[in-house]
Order: structure tokens, then sequence, then C-alpha cells
DNA sequence: GCTATTTTCAACCAATCGGTTGATGATTCA
DNA sequence: TGAATCATCAACCGATTGGTTGAAAATAGC
């Protein structure tokens, strides 16, 4: 499988968790450290420890070690090639064919790809 | 969980396979029976039936039989909430502030949402 | 140095996932 | 009617996921 296809495995999986999405809208307001970012959720710190191993991994939030906390951030270009990738099917149903077109290129490289 | 989150769960889920992508992209060239659209696959046809259901309980596929055939066809307008969704992160980093207050406000119905 | 705080690690558990095989249900056609 | 074709179902398998608990590592402050 190719890097590209491996990259949008682990973004579309790391956004098809609530929590993980939910973490990800807390840090659209502003970066937070760990054990404040985890207040909310009903679950231990080593659980969304965990989601947040899952959310850098695929490239979505940032972490910046500041004394005994770990500070936490968005990466927002992270998204952007999933999101190129799901304008071919918005676009396919758009009745724009200049579109369709540019939107379509961006998945030749996967176009065969099996399993 | 509110329904507009599972819906989101059950779209993003569907595209972190690469099999059911390429699925997607093979229906973005026109219909095919079950049959024909598995044949690149090296995979069963059990296989590519349980991904066929996948992508079509998140919405993305629809089918209709024909005679003894099961034909698949996209369904692009499922994918908006998903594309809508992540909107919102390209636009937090896009230093345009009505982008990002507009992509913003899908987000509020699950703002809270925990676990 | 000792203690408290912040975060991760390791081991474990039940549930889900992606795949297989073999049987079964529909449908077509000779 | 009987045989072939198209697709799904049911049962199973190993690997992964999302969660827990308890111990450990790193840092801060007294």
């Amino acid at each position: 499988m190719s890097q590209r296809a491996a990259s949008l495995d682990a973004t579309f999986a790391a956004l098809a968790d609530p929590t993980r999405r939910a973490i990800l809208n807390r840090l659209l307001h502003g970066d937070l450290p760990v054990g404040t970012l985890a207040e909310p959720f009903d679950l231990t710190l080593a659980a969304v420890s965990k989601h947040l191993q899952i959310l850098m991994r695929a490239g979505l939030v940032t972490t910046e070690k500041r004394g005994r906390e770990k500070w936490c951030a968005l990466n927002p270009d992270a998204i952007a090639p999933a999101a190129r990738w799901m304008e071919a099917f918005g676009a396919w149903g758009a009745d724009d064919y200049d579109r369709l077109e540019v939107a379509l290129s961006p998945l030749l490289g996967e176009h065969a790809s099996q399993s």
C-alpha cells in the first residue's frame, strides 16, 4: 500500500472515533496540556493518552513538553490529503465537470489499489 | 451520542480502509454489479460483500437488484457531513476568519460530546 | 532528598474487524 | 425441472481497538 494510502488510513481511522473528534474540537479553541484536555471526558487519563497517540500518529495533533506538562496543539494541515480525497465525491455529484476533473486527479495514485 | 456523531463514525470508519476507498474509486467511473466490482481485488466475494455492507450502512453506496445481479452506485451526498466537519480544521489554519466562522458552526451540535 | 504531580507504559479484557470457508437463497436459462 | 450464476449468510479465526488497573518515569517544589 502506498504511503499516501497509509496516511489516509491513519487520518480517517483517527477521525472515526467520537472521543477523538471531541478532543480535536477542544483543541480548536486553544492549546491544552493533557490533563486539562482530558477533564471533560469520563475516561481514565491513560485512555485519553492513547487517543492522543492515535491523533499524533495521524499527524493531526502535535505536542510539546513544557515542564512536567505536555501541551497539545492542532495541526490542521494534516487533514488536507483526506479532505482532498473526499472532495472527489462531493464533486462527483456537482454537475460541474471542471471541478470533477480537478478533484479526481489526486486520486490517480491510488487508482488501482487493492486490499 | 448524537445521531450526527454516529453518522460521522460510520462515514469515517468506512473511509479508513483502503479496499473500501478503492471500491468507491471504482464506482466513481460508473455503476457496477457486485461481481464485476470485486474482480480487481484479491479477496473472496464474501469479503467484498462485507465491505459493501459497511459502505451501504454509511450511506456512501446504494444498491439496486436487477435480475440476479445487484448493481452498486455511489451516493456522494452521504459524504457531505464528514466533509463539512473536516473543513473546520482546514479553515482553522486558513488565516481567513470569515471562513473559519462558517466552518465552525456545523460543529456546535457535537461541541461538548464526550466518549 | 522526599513528596506530589503529570503522563506514559505494560498487562490484561471484551468487543469489533477483516478475512476465510461452506452452505443457502434468488434468479436465469436450457 | 434442473443446472449454473450471483450474492449473502453463518460460523469461525487471528489481529486490532477501546477501555481498565497498577506500576513507573520525569519534573516541580518544599
